[in-house]
DNA sequence: GGTTCTCAACTGTTTACTTCA
DNA sequence: TGTGAAGTAAACAGTTGAGAA
């Protein structure tokens, strides 16, 4: 395959294995990169050997199963810690160290991806369900809040609404539409007590709210000039 | 011995790129 | 020279099946 200078972008990594300082010479030709590199056979195949894996595409025995030994997880592990993709060459060179074949290695690095991935959903599902909690919490006190501030209701002074100048009922709590500020009215002789009401969010608000548009977060980006 | 979980390997789809008419 | 179809390769999502707990 040839691999275009923009397809490269994602996939070009600069490896950097233990005991490689420079990709090993491979062989332009003739590279198959389901050939098992010579001196192989060291891997943990629980049931049946290498050679008859063709027959196991086309109805012969049933497929088998290959552990991977823990020095092999290990430096599958280490290499993913680097990159999360690799380019042929990487994947040969790794394939090499590790007595297995390049599809094999292929394969490990596509199914860490899924799992890495999995673990990342989980995690932000976990957030998710902590960060409702919190907003239901926060929804229930500033409802009692509310009403406690309704039930101090008193005298009627109008008082002036600071963006639209307005007259505004008395003894309201009301919220302005574009800085999301609370004006309390009526409590203190005619005064406007404004509040802000602080959402607490977590420190991870910010990426997660990049991903799935936190409504809280957005309006008070657009709101930033009021 | 049956069930559940893990994980290597597979299949089908999508995407990006190259080649060629 | 520009363009669209065909071919290719890689990544991904979803699934399968063997083996371990």
């Amino acid at each position: 395959m040839a691999v275009s200078p923009s397809s490269i972008s994602r996939l070009e990594l600069t490896i950097s294995m233990p005991g490689f300082s420079s990709p090993p010479p491979f062989p332009s030709s003739d590279l198959d990169i389901n050939q098992l590199p010579s001196g192989t056979g060291e891997e943990e195949w629980i049931t049946a050997g290498v050679e008859d894996e063709e027959e196991s595409t086309n109805g012969g025995p049933p497929r088998k199963k290959l552990r991977l030994s823990k020095e092999q997880s290990l430096l599958l592990e280490e290499s993913f810690r680097q990159h999360h993709t690799l380019n042929p060459r990487q994947k040969e060179a790794l394939a090499l160290q590790l007595k297995l074949r390049p599809r094999q290695v292929e394969v490990w690095f596509q199914n860490r991806r899924a799992r890495s991935k999995l673990k990342q959903t989980e995690m932000e599902c976990e957030y998710l369900k902590r960060w409702f909690g919190s907003l239901t919490e926060q929804n229930r006190r500033l409802q009692r809040e509310v009403e406690e501030l309704r039930a101090l209701k008193v005298g009627p002074p109008t008082v002036m609404s600071p963006h639209s100048c307005e007259p505004l009922p008395a003894s309201t709590l009301t919220m302005c539409p574009s800085c999301e500020r609370v004006t309390t009215t009526g409590l203190d002789k005619g005064s406007t007590k404004t509040t802000t009401t602080a959402v607490a969010t977590p420190t991870t608000a910010a990426t997660l709210s990049s991903k799935v548009g936190t409504p809280a977060l957005q309006s008070r980006q657009s709101s930033a000039a009021c």
